[in-house]
Parts: structure tokens; sequence; C-alpha cells
DNA sequence: ATCTGTATACTCGTATACAAGAATACGAAT
DNA sequence: ATTCGTATTCTTGTATACGAGTATACAGAT
């Protein structure tokens, strides 16, 4: 048998490859707007800022493009991906589309662990004060709601979505008002969840977004000058 | 002014690169099963039958990857993506979610200019003969559809999943039976779409995807012993 | 005979080097 | 002064070279 019919198999154990450190690091950048939108990215100066060749860095600019985080134009270069009105538009759609029925099939499993777990989450979310963690448990409370779903596709899109929309995430969250009602609206669909009432939950979800949506759309024309 | 600050701008008109030759004739290769789920892409082997070297093919894969096509495990190699009831059902019932929300929004806009394109590509599909272009003329019926919805990033997502069913759709199409099937339920979808009667032309696409589902999963048991 | 350990070969990841294309800057002509 | 053309510089795309990790094969031990 060919060595390489194996290659499927297992899980996706990653070897931790220069790429996959880079890719992270800059990501993280763009989330925090380290990288502000526009930016230039430079494939020679970010190896040079990395201690690494041209290669690895390349591999992170194109994983970073198919999470929508950076716009490669060939033979120009690669720029941090835009933050317009549109966008969070169209992301939060999109968003409440994908998750509102990852949801609905998840209840429909009624598994307990991850309601515990999405518990356990949120408790850690109220007692979190470290701004870059906010992101990451506020994607694991909504992730352990659907996981449940069966449709592994539609969870791995969800995800990366909410790689998408992590930098607008942190906007609204730092917001301290904002936090409170979000906060309050996990509560009430974990609740509802709980309860088994599906109608209640999802009905939770997507004022969820929309109030999401309508905060990040209030700052940006705010700011906007 | 810095000459990146530019960078973002204009359409995305990609140079053809060696990567994006590479890339597309992959894409084909594995839409028409002449690379079989599986197969391990050994990237020396690639550069030398497409006379570049290793760099493109790895661009490639990244993108193929990217598009669910193959699937890459670091330090070990590329292969394509498997083929099974599985990923058949999620594909399917991911499409149905998007592509129903997007007929949706299409239907409100009520843009003629896209229906006439729509039925122009459905005769089309009637007189076409060459298997190849039925997968992506099947793309760009439903495409014109739904490309009123307003939601880019909706829009590039169906491409994704049509892309990444490509291989499935050639399948159950070169059934002449559902192919007949099909674009009778084509152009029920386009004749209520013209009426403007938003419940039935969702009521065919649901169907649409159902029949193709069912047909595919049919397909995949009966072969697979 | 099966299993374990070591050696070998193969493939990928990364670095360096070269070539080609794009944008800017400069100069000449109108 | 403005506009067009050319040259230079910068950046990316591609090729080649090297190093590291993984899997297979073979040999020895149990």
């Amino acid at each position: 048998m060919d060595r390489l019919s194996k290659i499927g198999e297992g899980r996706s154990v990653r070897p931790q490859t220069a790429a996959d450190g880079v890719t992270a690091i800059l990501r993280e950048a763009i989330a925090t707007g380290t990288l502000a939108p526009g930016a230039a990215l430079r494939q020679d100066e970010l190896a040079k800022e990395f201690g690494v060749s041209r290669m690895p860095v390349r591999d992170a600019l194109r994983y970073l493009e198919a999470e929508g985080l950076v716009a490669i134009h060939p033979t120009r270069g690669a720029v941090v991906a835009a933050m317009n009105a549109t966008d969070i538009s169209e992301l939060y759609a999109l968003r409440e589309l994908l998750e509102v029925e990852a949801l609905r099939l998840s209840m429909q499993k009624q598994n307990p662990d991850s309601l515990r777990h999405a518990a356990s989450v949120l408790e850690q979310l109220d007692r979190e004060t470290d701004v870059g963690r906010w992101g990451q448990l506020n994607r694991e409370f909504h992730v352990a709601l659907y996981r449940d779903c069966g449709n592994r596709r539609l969870l791995d899109l969800i995800e990366a979505q909410h790689a998408a929309s992590d930098r607008y995430v942190r906007i609204v969250l730092s917001n301290l008002d904002y936090r409170e009602r979000s906060q309050d609206e996990h509560r009430a669909m974990l609740f509802s969840c709980m309860q088994g009432d599906e109608k209640a939950a999802v009905g939770h979800l997507t004022r969820h977004f929309r109030d999401a949506c309508a905060a990040l759309l209030d700052y940006m024309t705010s700011r906007a000058r």
C-alpha cells in the first residue's frame, strides 16, 4: 500500500510550522487593530520582522486571505481587509443565518454537556478583564451552543465568520454598556436552551446579532468623521 | 502618498499567474474525477508535470484547500478531499440554507435582467452536450437567480459551496433521467421567480436540492457495495 | 514468527537567488 | 504648465538549494 493513501487519516494535528506561527501573530495583530484596515503587508518586511524568509509569510498571507482578513492582489501585494458598514451588515446577516440554523439543529440533539460548557464559559466571561480574551471566549460560548448541530461544514463556516468578525466584536465589547447587554443576552439564550425553548432561544440569538450590528454601525458612523 | 495605499482599489483582475493556471487545471481534474478522492498530490510530481517549480504548486494546493477540494497535512502532503455520504448531506443542507436565503433576498429586488440571463442560461443548458459545461452552466443559472441579493459575502460563500459540490453535480447530471428532472425544476423555479411568487420559488429550489441530494446518496450507496 | 530499533529514502518546509512586472520619478516635448 | 514616455526602483512570482521530519525497510532480539 502506498504510504500516501494514509495521509487523510487522523485528526488535523498541525505540527507547529513557521507559517502557522506567522499566521497566528498576524491574525492577532489584525484583530487588535495593530495592523489597521488597508495597511500594506510587505512580504520582505514581515519576513525580516519575524526572522523567517518570505515563504512562510506568503503561506500565512494565503491563509489569512482565505479567512477574509487580508486581500491579496497578485504582483501588487496584500493589504489588511477593509472595515466598513457594508461589510458589517453583510457579515452579521450571514452570521445570523448560519448560527440560527446551527442553534436550531443543535437544540434538537439536547446535549447537556455542551450547555454546561457554555455556562462555564459564560462565567469566565463575567470575570475576564483582558480585552484580548473576550473575543475568544465569546466565540467559544457561541460555538458551544452549536456544536451538536451535526453538520461539520456548517460549523467550520461559522468559525470562519467568527474569525472575520473578531475585529468588530472587540470593538463593541470594549464598550462596557454593550458588554453588559451582551452578557444579558447570552444568559437569556442559555436559559432558553436549557429549557428547550427553541423559539425563545432563536429570538434571543437574533436580537443578539441585531444589537451587535446596530452598535457597530453606530460606532462606525460616529467616528467616520 | 505611499504607493501601497492604492493596492486595495480596482476590481480583482488577477493577472494569470502560474499558480492560477495550476489551480485551474487541478480543480478541473478533481471535478472530473481524473484525480480521484484520496489521491496523493505530490508537489514534486505535479511541478514536473506542469513544467513549473514546486512553489506555484504549493500555492495552488493552498487555494484548493481553502475551497475544500484538497486536504493538506503539513509535512505529510496533500490528498484530494474524500467524497462520502456525510459530506454530501452536509453540503446540500448548507447550500439549501444559503441559497434559499439568497433567493428570497434577490426576489425582493425584482431585477428582470437577472431573470432574462437565467432564462438564456437555461436554454443553453438544454442544448449543451458537453458534460464539462453542465456544471458550469448549472452554477451560472443558480447564481443568476441570487445575484441581486445584495450581500456579496453571501454570494461568495454560495460560489465556494458550488465549487465544492461541482464533483457531485457532474455525477448526477451525467444521468439523463436526472438531467431532465433537474431542468424541469429549473424551469419551475424561473417561472415562479418571474411571477414573483416567493413561496413557490423557494419550494421549487428546496425540492431541487433534496432531489439532487437523494439522487447522490442513492448513487453513492449503490456503488459503495 | 512477531516485534522493536535503527538506517535509509522520500517528501515537505524553509531559505536563498533570480526574473518579471508594477509603480513612481524624472525628463522631454507640446 | 501639463502630459506623455522612459528609466529606475521596489515588490512580487518563480526557481533552485538545503535542512528537517516522517515513513518504510531491513536487521536483530524476544
